[in-house]
DNA sequence: TATATTTTGCAACGCTGTTGCATTGTATTA
DNA sequence: TAATACAATGCAACAGCGTTGCAAAATATA
């Protein structure tokens, strides 16, 4: 696992640093998508607000982690897939939100449906976010 | 149209206000939808910032207007169809974000499609999100 | 180990959204 | 229309999120 974290940093060109060792063995952990806030406090207040923000704002840029847009407006991040690299996202899966617990589910395998808009407009990306409540909380 | 306005506060129970008639009339003018900073600044600085957000809110629980959950994080207003009062809303269309001039349509003949979970999840809400150039900035 | 390059922590800042409370405006009834 | 009850507004203050500049510390390179 701790050899998994380095690799990872590594095949991204990342320097190993305490932070972004912790941030990446939280993701590994995590059940569901983290957000700064759980970032800030499941890391035990270990490093500053500003060094998490950069650290997940590389993240993204390398691919290791992408966002999910929810409808409480409020920013959650999860591991992408392998097929992610350096800027090029290709994250088409769903998302759930649980109302009860607050988890949020990355579905890998339930992929965002097509769907046909009006002439002139050109898609480039479609989000899917599912809400209500997780199998933990029925 | 001043008649249309006045006639929609009165069917939600709300008393005509400066403010709520003002915001009321953006909205029905707005080719897609606003976010709080446009009305603050459409409306010539003529409420207080708490004022608009206040009356958003009451908007929102009268079923007036709904929210749009968008990929930058801004939480961005529309008016809703007659089906929606009183805090139950139908929205069930999807939304669409121009990623050059930033507008953001409801495509209200676009309906979101339905997505079936793996068992254990229980879904209370669909959010369609697409982004992408619209067809004034091909 | 010495040096060059990155990353971090801190301070400061702007923006968003919320709350409490006194003042003002609206609705109601006589 | 005027008096009263009630609701909405403006203001001040606050908490949280996210960003930037810069000096100090840590990492990579040789
Ligand atoms: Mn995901
Ligand atoms: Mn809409
Ligand atoms: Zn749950
Ligand atoms: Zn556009």
């Amino acid at each position: 696992m701790h050899q998994t974290i380095i690799d990872t940093l590594k095949r991204n060109q990342l320097s190993i640093t305490d932070s972004r060792k912790k941030i990446l063995e939280l993701f590994l952990h995590a059940k569901g998508a983290l957000a700064h806030f759980d970032i800030e406090h499941q890391s035990g207040a270990e490093f500053d607000r500003v060094t998490i923000y950069r650290t997940l704002q590389t993240f993204v840029e390398k691919g290791i982690i992408h966002t999910i847009p929810t409808a409480d407006n409020s920013i959650r991040y999860a591991l992408c897939k392998d097929d992610c690299a350096n800027g090029h996202h290709h994250d088409d899966h769903v998302h759930f939100m649980c109302d009860s617990c607050g988890t949020t589910y990355c579905l890998d395998h339930v992929t965002v449906p097509q769907v046909s808009l009006p002439n002139g407009f050109t898609v480039t990306q479609t989000d899917v976010i599912m809400s209500g409540k997780c199998m933990k909380c029925v």
